[in-house]
RNA sequence: CGGGGUGUAGCUCAGUAUGGUUAGAGUACCUGGUUUGGGACCAGGGGGCCGAAGGUUCGAGUCCUUUCACCCCGACCA
């Protein structure tokens, strides 16, 4: 390819609605421009790049034995009913109708079509495990649209969908595909982390993340810094803490606490740490048909994980609660407690189990009790609710856990029956039983590592390419065209390296010296030879644009140093 | 869906508080010339329904109403 020839229109200035350094990039780099909100055409770079990484994909998933297919980006509405998924995922999913009035849907992810796929042609055990993927368009009509490639509504992903007779064979699949997943970032040379994370309402019993780590990142995770413990702060957990048990034999008492309300207040008036104190915290939970007050108890130095109190009680959604909403309740903020006939729903996180000695409030105004014993609680409302903090202890190995960002280029799941349940699919056993196909889905973000790529490998001058993921892996530089004696070099350089293989652009525009390096180092080519003034000491110069560093090398040497190097 | 912001040349933005020549700059683009190792210089040139619709006014980029789009924070995100 011949830059004259190359659609790649760059820009010195950032747009100004870029916020992130991959979407400016992308955009001066002329990868992407913007259509609409969350709707990018990909240019000529963006698309070899897209290319690029889609087939590492498809070599990789080829080494686990996983099948690429094709299906339909329109999906009949049917489909969805029978999920019951048209309701669930609401305003995310773009409808229309055709000509003859019948409802369609764009795909935003293909499990029902890919269950419709092989039910009732998978019939026995006998053509199991299967695993299908595709690498497709998505519309997802997202709320919230944001920073370029990163969350649009229409994006590139890899969907495969694995069938299984045994929980033991998912598992096996899993596994692969969690090893073939990581090979592909390897291979992109991105610096990332398997995290668990929250399998949400769908249940299923398993379900990581695989996150770019990247300060621009959406996701909070939880990692530890001494072993390989990493979880989304949705899923985390932490060691049980060990707060200081050793009085026990203290009475219930109430105390008089004129307008002492938040946490840091009483830990000053008891003289005690939060820890020793019960939070409580008052939210509503929507349920599919009606909603519900929910009191949470947890202790005064740690805060409530809301994904996790969700699913502690099974709701839809979790919203704040509003004073009048409380008093009708009689509840009152800062003296509300376990105590007293309450008739409302109560939780309490793990961590306070069989703790005494506590702080709470008595539901009165003005009054905490304390030497408050947990053992009035039931085991049955106990769960995991706090939001793992920064310092807590590692719930595999004790090490110290902490705060990273990341950003979720694939997700792994194990789904179990409930598609094939919901869909009514089934195959035959070896014994003859009919059973549902337990399946696994895995998904990864192919338009979305585009724009990972370059949150981790850029600088001010642009973007840094891998050699694997790059458009052109090397950049010949002709400083003057008007020079014949460079012209005639670089074309013999040139045809070099497209007869070895090298996936090789020549920059032969009319441009000045400086132009061309400031667009060199925009596109970000892993290496640029310039032919220059050296030429005439018999000399091109190699530029890394990594280190951004320019090595002599002698014109006859070049040939054998790019084959000995890339 | 709540809160905030912005729409003027391909791009980045002035101009709008206080209405008044033919709407500006930089950059990009075209022509000619000079230059040629870090986004060059000189001269000339093209390019605007001032987001859209309605209104107030002798007169609207500027004031009023409605509306659309885009961006940010939050909620949401298999």
């Amino acid at each position: 390819m011949k830059m004259s020839n190359l659609y790649a229109p760059t820009s010195k200035e950032a747009p100004s609605d870029a916020v992130l350094a991959s979407h400016a990039l992308l955009i001066r780099g002329g990868f992407i421009a913007q259509v609409a909100s969350g709707l990018y055409n990909l240019l000529p770079l963006g698309k070899m790049v897209l290319n690029n990484i889609e087939t590492i994909i498809k070599e990789e998933l080829g080494h686990i034995g996983a099948q690429e297919v094709e299906l339909s980006f329109v999906t009949p509405a049917e489909l969805w009913g029978e999920s019951g998924r048209i309701e669930k995922f609401g305003k995310e999913l773009l409808r229309f109708k055709d000509r003859k009035d019948n409802l369609f849907v764009l795909g935003p992810t293909h499990e029902e079509m890919m269950v419709n796929l092989i039910r009732n042609k998978v019939t026995s055990y006998k053509q199991l495990p299967l695993h299908l993927y595709q690498i497709k368009t998505k519309f997802r009509d997202e709320a919230r649209p944001r920073f370029g490639l990163m969350r649009g509504r229409e994006f590139v992903m890899q969907d495969g969908y694995s069938f299984h007779q045994s929980y033991e064979d998912l598992d096996h699949e899993f596994d692969a595909v969690e090893a073939s997943y990581k090979k592909i970032l390897d291979r992109l040379e991105l610096s990332y982390r398997v995290v668990e994370a929250d399998s949400g309402a769908i249940g299923g019993s398993g379900s990581k993340e695989l996150m770019v780590l990247a300060d621009s990142g959406e996701d909070t995770l939880v990692v530890c810094s001494s072993c390989e413990y990493g979880a989304n702060i949705e899923a985390a957990t932490r060691a049980k803490s060990s707060i200081d048990k050793s009085q026990s034999s203290i009475k219930l008492q109430k105390v008089h606490t004129p307008n002492i309300k938040t946490i840091d207040e009483l830990s000053t008036y008891f003289k005690t740490t939060p820890g020793r104190i019960v939070k409580t915290v008052a939210k509503k939970i929507i349920f599919d048909d009606n909603e519900e007050i929910v009191l949470f108890f947890l202790r005064g130095d740690d805060t409530l994980q809301e994904s996790k109190a969700l699913n502690a009680v099974g709701g839809l959604d979790i919203v704040d609660v509003d004073e009048d909403e409380l008093k009708a309740k009689e509840l009152s903020v800062g003296f509300m407690g376990p105590m007293g006939e309450l008739k409302i729903r109560m939780i309490v996180d793990n961590d306070l189990m069989s703790e005494t000695d506590m702080i709470c409030g008595a539901n009165e105004v003005d009054y905490h009790y304390k030497g408050m014993d947990m053992s009035i609680f039931k085991t049955d409302v106990y769960a995991d609710i706090i939001e793992v903090k920064e310092g807590d202890k590692c719930p595999k190995c004790g090490g110290v856990l902490g705060y990273k960002k990341g950003i979720e280029v694939g997700h792994i799941f194990k789904l179990g029956t409930t598609y094939s349940k919901a869909l009514k699919a089934e195959f035959l056993n070896s014994n003859g039983q009919s059973e549902f196909f337990i399946m696994g889905t895995y998904g990864m973000g192919v338009s979305r590592l585009i724009a990972a790529i370059i949150e981790q490998h850029h600088d001010e001058k642009g973007m840094i390419w891998t050699k694997q993921s790059a458009p052109f892996v090397v950049n010949i530089m002709v400083s003057n065209i008007k020079n014949q004696e460079q012209l005639n070099f670089a074309e013999q350089l040139y045809k070099f390296c497209q007869k070895n293989g090298i996936n090789v652009l020549l920059d032969d525009t009319k441009e000045r010296f400086g132009y061309k390096m400031k667009n060199a180092e925009l596109i970000g080519f892993p290496y640029t030879v310039i032919i220059g003034k050296e030429l005439q000491n018999g000399c091109v110069q190699l530029l890394r644009r990594e280190s951004l560093q320019k090595t002599d090398i002698k014109k006859e040497e070049i040939f054998d140093y790019l084959l000995k190097e890339i």
